[in-house]
DNA sequence: GATTTACGCCTTTTT
DNA sequence: GGCGTAAATC
């Protein structure tokens, strides 16, 4: 029985309590991936449970392949029976692939992002006449996303609406409505609904489902909304072996819908269920789990729990307050750089995302290989997009928001006011963009040149149409390549950026072709990259990693950053207003102080900069910052980040002062000293702008974006040369001396 | 009519 | 600092 030897009681109870419904509160670091996944090894194993009929349902992408691999470590699953892992996301574009057609749900329905969602919003504004001043897209959408959510159709929403504004939200909701089933389009939220409204109103399709899955697992289920609750409930009809996994402290997607009532209220929905606390934390240090706990315990709407850890003492949370962000973001760099242990990971966690930029370029002054989590996916570059465009219109021509896109990119002579037409057109006769397109050519409703350009796009995209219905990914892409000449376009611009694109569509060859060796349909291909697509760019390997707080929940690092715990940015200024958004805040804050195993550091700027204006503004130490008990913090303010001067020439030295006066400097002298001196910043070194006279192939530079690379030829003399430099992870790059912002090292 | 430039606006978090 | 929309120019 070694599987159920390397748990404790607590965990073994979860894993061996297979029948029945069973909710396992779990606190952070109690080893509640663990259980999951020893359960289901637990279950074929021992149980003789066939893996095709365990349904585990993660929240992220990352957490479903973490699990997939710790289970196929953990158990020879024979055959290719496999437990079905997956996103609740995932798991109903599967269902409705294959049984949507029963709620009259087209076969080959394209999948719309975010990106595509606000371009039809936008699209309905403008049908309505509103202009952006009025009503701004996004915020329209992020209503309509939470009536959705909380099960209120446009009609509802209108009747409910005690506001001018809120009515014309309601239109433009009733409109969007319209637009995507038009479009025969459903977007994230649909996915959920729609599964859900199957499985409602086909008992034979619901019975299937239950009888195929007798055993369910669910994990942070105290983020899951509405919708996934009722597809739990409705999965759950014949059997209710059901387990659920989760944590209040840790619920932070309410903004998405998430309800923690779900968690709180489970034995009610499951009289039967059994309920198992799992409260031995084997993750961090006692000095971090105090601290972390001591912050958690001031939010009121929670039931409270008590987590311990056999891993008595550890360091104190260190706490640093800097000048500003740069300064903050030059101590973490500069900390990394001396203090990080050759195998010790380490993770940068911050609010939002826009905060990374700021750490990214103080790690590459210093040399440091970083990994950012987020930001920029690989399917959300344009090329990309463009790319993905072509192949969900092929598929779907009623699409009309990817028609839209790749309508005139590249440029083919159909612009802006001529794509305005064709909507109004579309508008006038309730047809479908692509049918409006027709109806232009066939009425001859535009000037020749134009038709002929729409003629051709019609047929570029009728053989595309042709294809996608057996030819593969790659196929159809090599044709729009070549129709479009997109490739010759980008290498004709002759930059790195076009470079970079270029290197991306290849990248994206490689992923059809790597699609193809694993048979997958092109629906299958596009519905990969539209769930996919997100914040999975996690290398679990990466020395440094830099993400969001949100993104890090589920993971580790012994060596944890906690940036920018300032009052507006940790409790976030969105949030101040609203109780139940701060307690909100503060289990986000919660949720990344326990990621950290062995060194914690929580770090503010006294003044900070927003959307890089010229003006810094003053800013408070967060409340969270401030719940910590002083006795578990040290202050690593004071001994570091005081200038000095080298000839003539702005230079700063950023290391320890042995000098004890100068190190006695306090925080706020040192914000006075800044503030009476613009410039004083503290900077590790100055770079001097390279000309490209006397860099030769061999040398070694330092590139703003691409980091470190090394000369392999110089073209040009003077103002003119142009480098060839090869750098490590971006390949070769062809720059201008003189605007590529060089530094020879 | 299309491309270029100026301006203004913003930004939470994610499947 | 980066985007998209609105004005300015070719």
């Amino acid at each position: 029985m070694s599987l159920l030897d390397q748990l404790n009681p607590q965990q073994r109870e979860a894993v061996e309590n297979t029948e029945g419904p069973l909710l396992i509160l779990a606190g952070a670091g109690s080893g509640k991936t663990r259980v999951i996944t020893y359960r289901i090894a637990y279950l074929v194993e021992y149980r003789g449970v066939p893996p095709e009929n365990v349904l585990a349902v993660t929240f992220t992408n990352k957490a479903a392949d973490e699990m997939r691999s710790r289970v196929e470590r953990l158990v020879r699953l024979p055959g290719l029976a496999q437990p079905w892992i997956s996103t609740f996301h995932s798991f109903c574009v599967r269902v409705l692939r294959r049984d949507g057609e029963r709620i009259g749900l087209p076969r080959d329905f394209s999948i719309y992002d975010e990106d595509d969602q606000l371009r039809v919003v936008k699209a309905c504004l403008r049908q309505l006449g509103l202009t952006k001043r009025e009503l701004q897209a996004r915020a329209v959408l992020s209503r309509i996303s939470h009536a959705k959510n909380h099960g209120r159709k446009p009609e509802d929403f209108y009747l409910s609406a005690t506001d001018p504004m809120s009515e014309r939200i309601a239109q433009v909701y009733d409109l969007y409505e319209k637009e995507l089933r038009k479009a025969h389009a459903v977007d994230f939220d649909d996915l959920l609904l729609f599964a859900v409204r199957l499985l409602q109103e086909n008992a034979d399709v619901a019975l299937r489902y239950n009888e195929r899955y007798p055993y369910i697992l669910v994990d942070e289920y105290q983020d899951t909304n509405r919708a996934q609750y009722e597809l739990v409930r409705l999965l759950t009809q014949t059997q209710q072996n059901l387990c659920v996994v989760g944590d209040e402290d840790q619920s932070i997607y309410s903004w998405r819908g998430a309800d923690i009532r779900n968690i709180v209220e489970f034995e009610k929905d499951y009289p039967q269920a059994r309920i198992i606390r799992l409260e031995q934390n084997y993750r961090s240090t006692q000095s971090i789990l105090d601290a972390a706990s001591a912050v958690v315990a001031n939010n009121r709407y929670r039931k409270g729990k008590t987590l311990w850890t056999a891993r008595q003492g550890g360091p104190k949370v260190g706490s640093y307050e800097a000048f500003d962000g740069e300064n903050e973001s030059l101590f973490v760099a500069d900390w990394l750089a001396r203090r990080q242990e050759p195998d010790e990971r380490a993770a940068i966690l911050y609010r939002t995302n826009a905060q990374s930029r700021l750490y990214e370029e103080s790690l590459r002054r210093y040399g440091l290989k970083y990994n950012v989590v987020g930001a920029i996916s690989f399917y959300e570059r344009a090329e990309v997009k463009d790319l993905l465009a072509y192949l969900k219109a092929a598929l779907n021509l009623a699409d009309s928001v990817s028609l839209l896109r790749i309508l005139n990119s590249p440029p083919r002579g159909i612009g802006e006011t001529t794509a305005q037409k064709i909507e109004e057109i579309a508008l006038e006769a309730n047809l479908s963009f692509w049918d409006a397109l027709g109806q232009a050519l066939e009425h001859k409703l535009l000037p020749a040149r134009t038709l002929a350009a729409i003629q051709a796009f019609r047929e570029l995209m009728e053989d595309l149409h042709g294809m996608a219905a057996e030819g593969s990914v790659s196929a159809i892409l090599k044709k729009v390549l070549e129709n479009t000449r997109y490739i010759e376009s980008l290498e004709e611009e002759g930059t790195p950026e076009a470079e970079g694109r270029i290197e991306n569509i290849q990248e994206l060859l490689n992923a059809a072709a790597d699609s193809y060796e694993r048979s997958e349909t092109l629906s299958q291909f596009l519905d990969h990259a539209a769930l996919v697509s997100d914040a999975d760019n996690y290398d679990e390997n990466a020395r440094i990693t830099l993400m969001t707080l949100h993104s890090a929940k589920g993971l580790e690092f012994p060596v944890v950053f906690l940036v920018g715990m300032e009052e507006g940015l940790l409790p976030h200024s969105r949030s101040l207003m609203d109780p139940q958004a701060l307690e909100e805040e503060r289990r986000l804050c919660y949720v990344g102080m326990t990621r950290a195993q062995n060194v914690l550091i929580l770090t503010r700027a006294l003044a900070r900069r927003h959307y890089a204006s010229q003006m810094e503004e003053g800013s408070r130490a967060s409340r969270f910052l401030r719940e910590v008990p002083p006795a578990l913090l040290e202050d690593l303010s004071e001994r570091r980040g005081v200038r000095q001067e080298q000839q003539g020439e702005r230079h700063y030295e950023y290391e320890p002062v042995e000098d004890e006066e100068a190190a006695r400097v306090t925080s706020v002298e040192n914000a006075q000293r800044f503030f009476g001196m613009p410039g004083a910043r503290p900077e590790p070194r100055i770079r001097k702008p390279l000309t490209g006279a006397g860099l030769a192939p061999g040398n070694r530079v330092k590139h703003p974006k691409f980091g470190y690379g090394t000369v392999l030829r110089s073209e040009g003399k003077g103002e003119e040369t142009k480098l060839t430099i090869s750098f490590p992870g971006f390949g070769m790059k062809k720059l201008m001396a003189k605007y590529a912002d060089l530094e020879r090292v």
